[in-house]
DNA sequence: TCTATAGTTTACGTTAACGTAAACTGAAAG
DNA sequence: CTTTCAGTTTACGTTAACGTAAACTATAGA
């Protein structure tokens, strides 16, 4: 374990570090997404707290419901799990990998569209700066 | 204009196509979305407004909100805008490409991850199976 | 000792995106 | 003529994901 594995992190300074709120925090803990050891009384985030926090926040910014995203770091860990777990989790991994390949392929087709856009704009504009001549 | 282009959709026949219920469109014209003509007191919907619904519903699979995807939809008809509006709208369309190129980014990753996940599972599974022989 | 600075819990408020239900209209079928 | 069906408007209900505020605690510095 190298000495970065054990640095840990205040709940402000994870708000601060991502730009969210502790408030958001601390909802994310009651609806059971994270579990931070506590010192006294204050929460106190080690460096596998973080990851998860990181892994919550890039499901959102992907329009993933934190259920969704619990169900995705729950995928990353296949230890303690018997052989139909481990069958059923296999599906699960699929079935969210068929969603998110459908999903950049959406992205995909509209960042096309989005340069279509562009170039059509630039038309204008070109048409616009012959008209004020 | 082609034949397809004069085709006209009910609303039920939108709702069944995509799988969503009138409900569902009648609010995304409240929200002024959408503005299908009328026979007497029916909605009609043209090729366009197919169109649009269709745009409307990926943004949301992206986890657009309503507003965003209406934001990006007005990007797709620079007409009518002056030169100062010009390069506001490619300004704005620059800047939403690159918040879905990381969305894009964000995804191939959470693939990547995904990928890496199957693979622990398929080993885990293979233990299991020695566990049982 | 006073105060400022994080942190805590508890609880009610808010917004987006619809669901659900009630009450009505108009056209078509039997 | 009445029943059925698709459509309409209006309005209140619901869920997720936090925001906001109140009331409290613990620690460090002047």
């Amino acid at each position: 374990m190298s000495p970065a594995d054990q640095r840990s992190w205040t709940i402000s300074e994870l708000a601060e570090e991502f730009d969210i709120t502790t408030r958001t925090i601390r909802f994310y803990e009651e609806k059971g997404l994270m579990t931070p050891r506590r010192q006294g009384q204050n929460r106190v985030y080690s460096a596998a707290d973080r990851v998860k926090l990181k892994l919550i926040l890039r499901g959102k910014r992907l329009g993933l419901s934190l259920q969704e995203s619990q169900e995705l770091i729950d995928m990353y860990r296949p230890e303690g799990n018997n052989a139909e777990q481990l069958l059923a989790l296999i599906e699960s991994i699929r079935s969210k990998r068929r969603q998110l390949q459908h999903q950049l392929e959406d992205l995909q087709a509209m960042l096309e569209e989005l340069d279509a856009s562009e170039q059509r704009c630039r038309e204008a504009l070109q048409q616009e700066e012959q008209h004020t001549q």
